[in-house]
DNA sequence: TGCCGCGACCTTACTAAGTACGAGTGTATA
DNA sequence: TATACACTCGTACTTAGTAAGGTCGCGGCA
């Protein structure tokens, strides 16, 4: 009655788990978390929302599966590696995926039910750091502040209305502009004109300067610190000129 | 006929913008803002759904009123005063006003509509940062790591299942059980054990170690940095007393 | 061949939310 | 007393999630 699979329509591709979550991330992606109903999602599949549900037992089950993926699409840092190289290839795969899929920041840490792809990233993490001789402990202090701090700045950075400069400065102005008297908040009038609004602002590089001061203090803190001196901080100067971090390569 | 018979003085406390603010916290910090619907306000209130829509044109401009009240509550650093002191002290309170009010952590920095405290709490923060002597480049530095690791640490924090050593350790033995083979994950497995199902741990003590990071590596990076040498990194006992990187002494 | 069961997908319908519209009620002032 | 306005509420429309159960095609099996 529908159509079987005859000529002009499209091959009908067999629902599937997986292809309910990717379409669940592609509606994700395209209008935020907000946009993704059952009834969204049911559309970008071309079915009726009910069928959904013989894939999935409910929409929580849908979230916990696509945060999976999220974590699933994060470099896994490899134990045995010079540590702060994997930290900071992990870091900035890190920033690169949840700036892909915005939604996903708030969501990482607060899911109850940890997928597998979820618990081989904490583990690569834990490992490659246990490997790198940090104690427990250490372990404890380093995995708490990176992941602030990662997690924290994509929390930041993805609440910039838009990407890219001029569409931040657009909303500094009108933002300072209806807000009434500018002038109570001189502090930050100042930094809005001086700084944000510069067209070649670009609150994304400011990832790497605080990565480098954060992986450079962990250093200091690892009891074999071989006498290597740590990366130089990206000093006052804005561009962290490339860091080469400080580290030989094996 | 529902109201109390208190016939002659009106009992009636009327009806405001504050008032349906004030109750708009107290159901989001008893159920989450899952629980925070108008329906679910207009109870805590005592009125019915629509009257709240006299005082707010709809939900958003809840959302967007008590986040600026949740801003208004974090103790502001005073410009002038020891920098240092002055943002451990906001960074402290904004954990503590993020603790009592979890559901406002993802919310602080992706609302596009700052309302006064909001505002007051930006200038502040960058006042004292200049007053102290940071440029505005560095200041800015300082404004995006500071704020990603407060609020991320907060994210982090009220992401746990429920707060007090006992019930994480009591979760992450269920966590472990229920996720099949653990040892597929070695290094995850020997943290939990040996770290977090620990009796004595506190994640939250994690926070002091983070900032003092934080602020000492600012520190060395401020110009005019007088000799004062960078505050002790708090506990983790194997570690050399060695000045956190950045002096350019090398 | 005809029936059965099953897996995949759909129809209907119930409930909870946000909120538009406009009517009731009380108080202040003309 | 009449009029105006402020405040509050009743009704109803719309979009969510999802419970219950229906339909259809296919591959066994008597």
């Amino acid at each position: 009655m529908v159509k079987p699979a005859n000529g002009s329509t499209k091959e009908r591709i067999p629902l599937s788990r997986e292809r309910v979550l990717a379409g669940a991330i592609t509606v994700a992606d395209t209008g935020g978390i907000g946009a993704l109903t059952i009834r969204t999602l049911a559309q970008e599949l071309g079915i009726k929302p009910m069928s959904v549900y013989h894939y999935v037992a409910n929409k929580d089950e849908i979230i916990d599966g696509i945060v999976d993926l999220v974590y699933a699409e994060i470099n896994l840092p490899v134990p045995g590696g010079d540590w702060q190289t994997e930290m900071r290839r992990r870091a900035n795969s890190a920033r690169r995926v949840l700036a892909s899929h915005p939604w996903a920041t708030p969501l990482l840490q607060s899911r109850l039910h940890p997928g597998p792809a979820t618990l081989q990233h904490h583990n690569a993490f834990i490992a490659t750091l246990r490997a790198a001789g940090f104690s427990v402990e250490l372990t404890a202090h380093a995995f708490a502040l990176i992941d602030s701090y990662v997690f924290g700045f994509a929390l930041s950075e993805n609440a910039l209305p838009i990407h890219g400069p001029e569409s931040v400065a657009d909303t500094a102005t009108s933002m300072m502009e209806q807000y009434f008297d500018a002038e109570a908040y001189p502090a930050l009038l100042e930094f809005t004109l001086e700084h944000i609004m510069r067209p070649d602002y670009d609150f994304g590089e400011e990832f790497e300067y605080g990565l480098t001061v954060i992986l450079d203090a962990l250093a200091t803190s690892l009891p074999d610190n071989g006498g290597a001196p740590p990366s130089q901080p990206p000093t006052t100067p804005s561009k962290p000129a490339k860091a080469p971090s400080g580290t030989p390569s094996k």
